[in-house]
DNA sequence: GAATCTACCGCAAACGATTCCGGTAGGAAT
DNA sequence: ATTCCTACCGGAATCGTTTGCGGTAGATTC
């Protein structure tokens, strides 16, 4: 017979329906609502490897949770002894404390996002290696997105870093991303950004960039200086900001001693390998044909080097080719190839150090905009 | 004059010390001790740009948040109308659910780690990028930690992740580990843990490698088979399981075509730059210069070769070459390297699937070993 | 027309921390 | 002998969720 759970009486009880699956009953003398526990259960020592918390150290020494709390950390109302008995004790019981808890109460994740188009080449792996180093020294964990060079992407990105209350991020752009609403979004709960390489000009942020001008312009000078005269440039896509900027730089140094901007010298690719062979092509095959390349990245450069090795056009002397990025394959090509290098890590480190300076700042943090330098590193593929 | 915030009264108040800055009272009517509170923060609306809850879309509908919460989820206890307009007041007030608070709760973070000691060539990124791909696509995070070949820095690693209550973890230890608590850390408290590349003998989980045995035993095939006779090895270092397998395959290869295997032509290299030209040197010092090297992995293999053609040593008439990972500098170095080409990406993408079903079946899972096929490239350092 | 069922909804307890503040010995000051 | 102070400790609220289960109106059944 069924007996109530309050009163234990046997009449006054009437089924009262089913509700998951289980049958209900009702107490009239109680006037209350029950169903029966599950009885079955044997034990089920399950168990769930339990991790210890403030509260089995709270118990194992017989105090409150506050005060190992404050044990565990810095603070005044707190006897030495005590706190030596909660830290000998967190250590016995191999107490690891719940950053997703104190995430919480704290509403600071220690966490910081970043969103990348890629993660092929090595440039963004570096970049996010130096970033990653200065967030892990002060205590910052680091989630990373791939955009895949799509927009879409790039905004499911930026709602999981919102969703997980990372702290910060560091953004490169993807080449089609021309709404901004989903960065605007970190902005608006206060979440700082920086942007790094690929920076969005309409946002009032942070930016970390290399001198892309500049190191065009002392690519371009030094091809000149070298004797070249017909110069052509293969551009990037036309919607990154570093394809300006070089091909500023390749029109100013052209113009500094004089020389004539030729429109059909200048081909811009989207920086994919094939394009990058037709871009060659292209240029090769102009009547007028360029006695010297800069190219707006080192692939780029290699793909142009390898289709002009192939119709026999001897490097440097009938063809010199400048790239940018200095990639490891540059060195080991013959002839090696003459680059702009950047300092990439230390874009990572830079954007990586504006941000926990935001973060630390809050409010009163004005944006800033940091240009590192570039260095020209001469090779082979580039002496007339 | 002082009152009594429960009386009001002015009498019976004396005064009880200082804490935290503040004077005490202490009123013997009500027997009740307080501090008066700060009036001096005039409005301070500072207010935080507050982040919309389960609670705001509740009090906007003007309903409780546990509705709110099923109407979020597949529940069945939920009205079609409500939640369409729970749905509908998300939307409006830009809700995003706190992943923190979710994870709190449900004791499961969403988030995998991955442990890697570098993150400076292509392999370690292309594993991330494969094992992030299919991470995300299951809705989890990634957090990436560099144990930049140091015992120390792994244990700190291990316990960041310990922390933040990942729910499994990918490593690929350093090659200076030989104590693995940190690691039996995991599992303790069980949490899945899948080895990679540089696999951990003594832990009785999962591992994907590729099958650098087979690998190696084609390389050194394809060169007995072009005509080399006095084959070369340049090794890794020997705490590495690839380093014996390659060797392996390598003595196997020798033995199958009744080659004899001498100990002075096989080296070791710590995988560094300078090694690399060291170990080269040695090798091509040798008063019975090998005729052919198989190196452990490209970047060995090509320092080998620009210490070879810087000798004058014809490539690949006099010195056959073979490197292992197909790296891209391999592929425009001349002349270009044959080498054998391991399924990296693939490597993530496995390790993490394997992962992802370790988690989702827990107890009941049980560890696999999986080895993934290599492809020998052969291209030109190699053809007699 | 009383008993039962269906279909919801809300309350409150977790999850594991941090932190404000009230409480209380025991000693020092008056 | 009162008062006051110092140095601690504990209680309870809070962070934003999920979830078990009790509560209830209205329809259905006998």
């Amino acid at each position: 017979m069924i007996k109530c759970i309050r009163c234990n009486h046997v009449h006054a009880i009437t089924k009262s329906g089913i509700v998951r699956g289980k049958q209900r009953y009702y107490c009239k003398d109680c006037n209350i609502y029950f169903t029966l526990p599950d009885e079955t259960t044997v034990d089920g020592k399950q168990h769930k490897k339990h991790m210890t918390t403030i509260v089995d150290i709270a118990k194992a020494l017989n105090i409150s949770k506050s005060t190992v709390s404050r044990a565990l950390h810095e603070h005044g109302d707190i006897n030495p002894q005590t706190k030596a008995a909660v830290l000998e004790m967190a250590r016995q019981l191999d107490y690891q404390p719940n950053l997703l808890a104190k995430s919480l109460v704290k509403s600071k994740s220690n966490t910081i996002g970043i969103i990348v188009p890629e993660f092929l080449t090595y440039f963004f792996p570096t970049i996010i290696m130096g970033a990653q180093q200065v967030a892990a020294a002060a205590g910052y964990n680091v989630i990373i997105c791939q955009s895949q060079e799509s927009y879409k992407t790039e905004v499911a990105n930026a709602n999981v870093l919102l969703a997980n209350r990372v702290d910060g991020v560091l953004i490169s752009m993807t080449r089609e991303t021309k709404k901004f609403d989903h960065f605007k979004a970190f902005e608006k709960h206060g979440i700082p950004v920086v942007f790094f390489n690929r920076v969005c000009e309409e946002m009032h942020t942070s930016k970390v960039l290399v001198n892309d001008y500049e190191g065009a312009l002392k690519a371009v000078e030094h091809l000149i200086k070298n004797g070249y005269r017909n110069i052509a440039h293969i551009g990037g896509p036309p919607a990154l900001l570093i394809t300006h900027n070089r091909l500023r730089g390749y029109r100013d140094a052209l113009a500094k001693y004089k020389l004539p901007f030729k429109k059909e010298l200048v081909v811009h690719c989207n920086l994919s390998k094939k394009d990058a062979i037709h871009c060659a092509e292209q240029l090769l095959n102009l009547k007028n044909r360029p006695d010297a390349v800069f190219c707006v990245n080192d692939p780029v450069a290699i793909q142009l080097m390898l289709v002009a090795k192939k119709r026999k056009i001897k490097i440097p002397s009938e063809l010199g080719i400048v790239g940018f990025s200095n990639e490891p394959s540059g060195e080991v090509i013959e002839p090696a190839l003459t680059t702009v290098q950047q300092p990439v890590a230390d874009i990572g480190r830079s954007a990586a150090g504006i941000l926990l300076e935001a973060i630390r700042k809050g409010e009163e943090y004005v944006p800033e905009k940091k240009s590192l330098k570039t260095t020209l590193i001469v090779r082979e593929s580039s002496k007339k």
